[in-house]
DNA sequence: CTTGGTGCAAACATTTTGCAGCACA
DNA sequence: TGTGCTGCAAAATGTTTGCACCAAG
């Protein structure tokens, strides 16, 4: 991963980021432009170990205290979002600029390693906010996530 | 909570936590017994400490461990599903006997402290087996959670 | 030069595990 | 009467925080 060779994206959202983050009296320090560098390098979902793993491997020396703390202004600056992919741990999207899309979640079994398929499903926005209606509340978001395997049929959960 | 008047509900999901701890070689004691008690009578999703918290106030002494223990248990026997409502702990809810249901999050703020609404919406089990056939998988179960406000109409996350 | 940021290590919260004694089948 | 279960405390995991020093604005 060329340091020098960016995708495109990477320039706007380091403005965005950079905007945020002076708008709230805060501080663009090397440290998170070097983390949002790698956000932004990362394909699908992802968590703070794998995140820290690699700006290890890039050679930026960032602590794990920093990488926590700036995922938590990705978050407030809309360019992450949290995805529930299990009760175990964090898991983090970008979703600035994209559309925040739905998970197939393939489970692990002994063959098949696992995997996350993203997935855009419009009826699911449109039942959402049919819901919400209903209910007298306002959508702020979704979360649709269908966990299937390659090849066992039995114990369908529901 | 008076432990002699129980819903019917409780005669049959003891028989079957029964045969499913007996079917493994394992031993039904009284401590398993007094989880799934409090179990059944969690309306909704709870989480491992309330639950721990409800046991001891049942003057119910079972150790940390064993609930933990005896939780995983009730998630093999299939009468408890994990739920994802949040990243930071894992939340259960009883699924045996009843319709596994999608989950409206009214997100916490200053006036409303937040709370989860079950719904059953039957579109999203189609969605769901619909998408798996395109993708050639087979549906083991699937996620809905729409995350709402009461008041706040502004900043709709996709 | 002032405020906020960083790294480190310790604190935290939740869940898991090793072990010695105990109890169900 | 033996295998599995329990409680306890320690370990493991993921995340947050206190603090002294450092750097961006």
């Amino acid at each position: 991963m060329p340091t020098s060779a960016l995708p495109d994206i990477i320039e706007p959202l380091c403005a965005v980021f950079r905007r945020t983050i002076k708008a709230a009296g805060q501080k663009y320090t090397p440290e998170r432009a070097q983390i949002l560098d790698m956000v932004v390098r990362k394909e699908g979902i992802f968590e703070a170990d794998e995140l820290i793993a690699d700006l290890r491997a890039a050679r930026f020396r960032v602590s794990k205290a920093t990488v926590y703390r700036t995922l938590k202004l990705l978050l407030e600056a809309g360019i992450l979002r949290r995805v529930l992919v299990s009760d175990e741990q964090a898991h983090y999207q970008m979703v600035y600029g994209r559309t925040p899309s739905d998970l197939i979640i393939v489970v692990a079994t002994g063959d098949e390693p696992g995997r996350v398929i993203e997935i855009d499903v419009p009826e699911l926005t449109a039942i959402r906010d049919r819901l919400c209606r209903e209910h007298g509340l306002t959508p702020q978001g979704h979360s649709f996530q269908v966990f299937a395997t390659v090849n066992d049929p039995a114990r369908p959960r529901g």
